[in-house]
RNA sequence: UGGGGCGUCGGCAAGUGGUAAGCCACCGGUCUUUGGAUCCGGCAUUCGCAGGUUCGAAUCCUGCCGCCCCAGCCA
């Protein structure tokens, strides 16, 4: 372990009662489950439950099952059910043998169902969904009993098993339990437990046309599995008295524990599936992997390392207060991660022509640079130098104000790894555009240092111009404009005009040729990037993962 | 004038009657061939508010106030 000193025995809530569960006995073993709808793709809020359930499990000696609760087949597809594994096992879990859909239980939950009817606690209702509404009663009004809520056994018997055979259309009838149209828990008001809807179902296809309801299909299914702990999102506090009141009524095997927890929210981003697939939609963005995306998907594109994630779910803690946690934690997460792991290159992003008039024509050089100075083992690699070079246009200004102190007229600064070279002219095009820089070197600074130890205030990357590579690099920063979009009106109006930014023409150091997709570097003083899976061989392609701490950014600022 | 939750630093979050951890952010400084990293220091006399109990309260009691969730045949 690398952290973990911090609170290295304080637990959350959550774990504090699995702690206290197994020291006095009440459970053995310990069983969660990570419970995905197949409707979508997994995001950064997921991750979280995902490192609650996985992690918690593998700290007690216990097992996490990944079980997709596929019960509504209007939403779901084969394609998620694909990409969730994928996901989870990229963030780094492993559930083993342990993988299971609600749908396999559907003839036990119909058998269930039926249990329920025979002991008088279900019924078939006739009403329609509108009906069924305006019965309930609202918030502070009671509800009112279907009139078919006293049917007899037999005949509710005959009218669910004629739901099963699909001789009804969808719509026409429901399961319902049996318990208080009249309870202050609006959930208890006779829940739906069975619907009937003549849909394909992914995994089941066509033999079901009737389908269990979230409420009938979670407890039961926990139980099934001999979940010890279900933990869930807050939104589902309300469920928990129906929960374990289809738990208590049905012989099931085991009794699990519901306990919810705060779901993850992130300012300058959405989290809500729906949110998510309008922007997909809608071309706002290019689809579920995009870079901008909190989908894992999009962050494994972005370049984000799962173990950063997995450090992000540690720190964020959990809880059961609404919050919302800065977006700066997760990239902090992910600095940290990459500072370590990530070999440094030289790339220049805006280039700015420098050709160094004392340097002899048709010779070249190759320096020695340092891959990575957090990692020794990292080695060394030789960079080639020549009397044209291409810097970023940002390394210099003509009338710099007094905090900057990088190149500028008649300034001297250092080339990383390469020579100190002075400003000597600057050429400018028709409208007064700064084309290129006329400068000199000294040779006697060979490799970064001044024999008479002379100091220079900056040191610049740079890349020899007939040696880089040309490369698309793409910039990206947060989706939103305002870290809570979309309060105040339409999410689109929040959108950041500038999530994206297509840099083509940039120039890189040869050692960057040929990564694969995926490959993680560090530009010096640019940020973290790695190699987008739309790169090819002469069209290498880069995204910005995130940048470095800029101090001089913020210097800049602030005026 | 229903039911269920939650209110501790700008953002997360410990704390469970003994006198406010930590992290991110932010602000200084050190160091530096990345204005990166590192290292050092600063950052809640106060825990939604008001009373009360107590030698002692963020922690117990009472009353207010605020925020979130629930009226899908979604999960």
């Amino acid at each position: 372990m690398d952290n973990g000193e911090t609170g290295a025995d304080r637990l959350d809530f959550i774990r504090e009662i699995i702690r206290s569960d197994k020291a006095d006995g009440t459970h053995a073993e310990i069983v969660t489950r990570f419970p995905p709808e197949p409707n979508g793709y997994l995001h950064i809020g997921h991750a979280k439950s995902i490192c609650l359930n996985f992690g918690a499990a593998e700290e007690f000696g216990g097992r996490c099952h990944l079980r997709f609760d596929d019960t509504n087949p209007i939403k779901e597809e084969l394609e998620y059910i694909d990409s969730i594994q994928e996901d989870v096992r990229w963030l780094g879990f492993d559930w083993g043998e342990n993988l299971f859909f609600a749908s396999d239980y559907f003839e036990q939950l119909y058998q269930w169902a039926e249990a329920l009817i025979e002991a008088g606690k279900a019924y078939v209702d006739d009403l329609s969904a509108e009906e069924i509404r305006a019965y309930r009663g609202t918030l502070t009004e009671p509800g009112r009993e279907s009139p078919y809520r006293d049917r007899g056994v037999e005949e509710n018997l005959d009218l669910f098993r004629r739901m099963r055979r699909c001789e009804f259309a969808d719509g026409a009838r429901v399961l319902r339990a049996k318990i208080d149209m009249a309870a202050g828990n609006i959930n208890l008001r006779d829940p739906v437990l069975y619907r009937i809807l003549h849909a394909h179902h992914p995994r089941t296809g066509d033999a079901w046309c009737i389908y269990p309801t979230y409420d009938f299909a979670h407890g039961q299914s926990d139980a099934i599995e001999s979940i010890t702990h279900s933990l869930c999102t807050l939104e589902f506090e309300g469920h928990r008295p129906l929960y374990d009141w289809l738990v208590d009524n049905l012989p099931v095997p085991s009794r699990p524990r519901q306990i919810e927890f705060a779901r993850l929210n992130l300012n300058y981003t959405v989290m809500s599936k729906r949110r998510l697939l309008e922007l997909v939609q809608e071309g706002q963005v290019k689809g579920w992997d995009d870079p901008r995306m909190p989908t894992l998907s999009g962050m494994r594109r972005r370049g984000f390392p799962p173990a950063a994630i997995r450090d992000f779910a540690d720190r964020v803690g959990v809880a059961k207060r609404d919050s919302v946690v800065d977006v700066a934690l997760l990239e902090h997460c992910v600095r940290t991660d990459l500072n370590h792991q990530a070999e440094r290159r030289m790339g220049v992003l805006r280039p700015l022509k420098v050709v160094i008039e004392n340097y002899p024509e048709g010779r070249e050089e190759e320096l020695e640079a340092v891959n990575n100075p957090e990692d020794p083992a990292a080695g060394t690699r030789m960079v080639p130098f020549s009397r044209e070079l291409y810097i970023e246009r940002d390394d210099f200004m003509e009338d710099p104000p007094k905090k900057f102190f990088r190149l500028a007229p008649g300034r001297e600064v250092r080339l990383r790894y390469a020579y100190f070279i002075t400003c000597r002219e600057v050429v400018k095009d028709a409208d007064g555009n700064v084309t290129e820089l006329r400068c000199t070197y000294d040779p006697e600074t060979r490799g970064g240092d001044a024999p008479d130890g002379r100091k220079v205030k900056a040191t610049l990357h740079w890349v020899s111009a007939v040696h880089a590579i040309p490369a698309e690099v793409r910039l990206y920063d947060h989706l939103f404009t305002r870290p809570d979009p979309g309060a105040d009106g339409s999410l689109l109006d929040d959108l950041n005009p500038n999530s994206l930014v297509v840099l083509d023409g940039c120039r890189l150091e040869p050692a960057l040729a040929g990564l694969s997709a995926g490959e993680l570097v560090q530009f010096e003083r640019l940020g973290y990037f790695c190699v987008d899976p739309d790169s090819t061989p002469d069209r290498p392609v880069f995204n910005r993962t995130v940048t470095l701490r800029d101090t001089w950014a913020k210097v800049k600022a602030r005026g």
